[in-house]
DNA sequence: ATCTTTTATCGTAATTTGACGATGGAAGAG
DNA sequence: CTCTTCCATCGTCAAATTACGATAAAAGAT
């Protein structure tokens, strides 16, 4: 995964409201509309459905038109690929950094 | 980890240039000032230091006054937090969803 | 044909972000 | 003491984010 996809996916993810839809979807997995997660949330739907769209654009979710209603569901493989990317990344930090604490106070 | 605390993290990790400032600082391990980083970057010396204090302020990075200068490094026990977290995270959604979009597509 | 439900989108307002240049203060160098 | 280097912070500006209410379109229900 790219940099920059990987920081399109943080900043997707960067916000509580997202992360608890998530929750709420996972949750309710097979059968979740807008309304359902504006339900369990002190926003108006309005507020619900652009934090949708902030999360299917950043292809963590995915939306299926059932009826007159919206089903939405999160895209394990996707964020199944972020959490791999992010161990990755932080992985390789480490490698290269090695304590860079520990560096510095070698060196005062 | 805190929710809240997760997504403060992502937030701070959601914009590529922040992931590059962690990996020349993960290179420069030892000894990297707000001039190095900027020396590598395409950007104002205040904008780097801006980007700077967002990653302090989510505590991904340590700040330590060497002579005239500040030395940033890594914090990598964070960081390791912050993936397991984020693994974690995203376990949950998975094993509370299973995979949704089959479910769907069983029921249509 | 009409009504209801659902929800994406528009318009708006307040706040935050991301970028810049300028500046002042802190600390070593001469 | 003076000079230079480093850099956090301030002020500014444009753009993006986050929230809301209103609204219209789509689709099922009556």
């Amino acid at each position: 995964m790219q940099q920059d996809d990987l920081a399109a996916i943080m900043r997707a993810l960067g916000h509580p409201v997202r992360l608890e839809i998530l929750r709420i979807l996972a949750r309710k997995a097979q059968n979740c509309c807008c309304n359902d997660i504006t339900d369990c949330l002190p926003l108006a739907q309005s507020t619900v459905s652009q934090h949708l769209k902030v999360l299917l654009d950043a292809g963590i979710i995915e939306r299926r038109a059932k009826g007159t209603r919206n089903n939405y569901c999160v895209r394990t493989d996707r964020l199944a690929a972020f959490s791999v990317a992010t161990r990755d990344y932080v992985g390789d930090l480490g490698t290269a950094a090695g304590s860079c604490a520990d560096v510095l106070d070698a060196v005062s």
